[in-house]
DNA sequence: CCAAAAGTGTTCGAATTACACCCATGA
DNA sequence: TCATGGGTGTAATTCGAACACTTTTGG
């Protein structure tokens, strides 16, 4: 007979914070599903599922992340725990809420669709089931904590991003404006950011020059002690 | 019939690191406790428990903490949460856990020791079961992290303290040297100090001037967008 | 040639760091 | 009186914030 037997069980789930960001909208989302399951079937939620036998947290996130959106490796980590008795009134489940920040124009777009799936932009959201809600503030939050101290505005964007994109990205997740030429000084002075040869020239008649993320040399820096720090005014 | 059955379900614990400070000895304490059950019964765990039914993680967390120290009302958080299908190998258990900060004083004695609860230097830590090492390096990088931004400190200390008591407090968390000048400049420019009438004779013939944090006026200025901040070097 | 967005430097004040001597007291 | 630990100030530097004009180019 097994050894605690004398406790009871609960069922595990995870649930996704699945953040994207649209450039052109300049607009941070939240990729939201219709429930299939009972109980709240077909109202709006994050995307989740129960943790199986042979896989651990992580583990059960990507595959959430994996089935609804065809991607992997992508920024993924535990945000908080949650277990109030009542959170779900099917059964007593505890969840454990994961942040992932992809890049909007990777998915897979039949994958999303037929899984009901839709970009909501974060100054629009409905309300959500369970704590749903209080999960997706949390995570952003964090999110908004995290982005000053560690470069993950990058997994937002797409490889090569221009300077105004980057400081879009950070005025719309912190929601106020930012010193166009503090943030420029700040970000160049780091040394992550390689400049390329070509021009964005959608947006403007100018043009704007393209930068791509230099991940081996920040790895590199970290390892040596260097600190990530774009909290700029 | 059940809505999720076709789903697992698995046995969920919290587990404490329990912080303490040992003042006169500068040294920043674990309390563990012999493990009083199969499997690794005897070997040095943290203190945990299963989650009952009717509470929520932070009521469990708070129940364990208080049947081994008696205490309650203190400083309590979650932290991560771990879930590797093979991390303790009576079953498949899922832990959160949870950071506990309590003044090494006011714990009840005998509900430590009939627990067979030590207090064990963090500088000396013995190997412990399952992930429990792991767990306790995290809450420790938390630790050094949140007592930069939060006035968490005062948590570890008793209500009067001396500045040099709070200094040394500081350093050890962080393990290393301060500046005398530069970190009495900083606590004492937040305003969050009170200087009592009353010196510590202990440790010194001239006597060091006791102190108390001022914990309503932290309240009201953090209300007003005021951030701790005590990282100096 | 002009509208629209990209790109660029400098100045000022505040905050951080580094640093060394005097004070109070009990034994 | 002296050994021990507590307490104090200033100067130099760095860092953060505020701020406005020039460049490019397609229509």
């Amino acid at each position: 007979m097994a050894l605690y037997s004398n406790y009871s069980r609960y069922y595990i789930a995870v649930d996704c914070i699945i953040f994207g960001y649209d450039i052109l909208e300049k607009d941070l989302k939240l990729l939201l599903i219709k429930r299939k399951m009972q109980p709240a079937r077909g109202k709006w939620s994050l995307a989740g599922g129960f943790v199986k036998q042979n896989e651990n947290l992580d583990e059960a996130a990507a595959r959430v992340l994996l089935n609804l959106t065809g991607l992997s490796g992508v920024y993924l980590e535990q945000s908080w725990t949650y277990g109030d008795p009542e959170r779900d009134p099917g059964a007593r489940v505890f969840s454990v809420s994961y942040s992932a920040l992809i890049k909007i124009q990777d998915i897979n777009r039949e994958l999303k669709e037929s899984n009901g799936a839709h970009w909501q932009s974060m100054s629009n959201l409905p309300g959500l089931i369970f704590d749903h809600d209080e999960m997706v503030m949390k995570a952003l939050t964090d999110l908004q904590m995290h982005i000053k101290i560690k470069p993950i505005g990058f997994e937002l964007l797409p490889e090569k991003f221009t300077l105004v994109q980057l400081q879009n990205l950070y005025e719309v997740i912190h929601q106020r404006p930012i010193d166009k030429r503090n943030f420029r000084k700040k970000i160049l002075s780091m040394n992550l950011l390689e400049k390329l040869d070509e021009k964005e020239r959608e947006t403007s008649r100018k043009g704007a020059w393209y930068y791509r993320f230099k991940r081996e040399r920040y790895e590199k820096f970290r390892k040596m002690g260097f600190y990530f720090d774009l909290d700029v005014y």
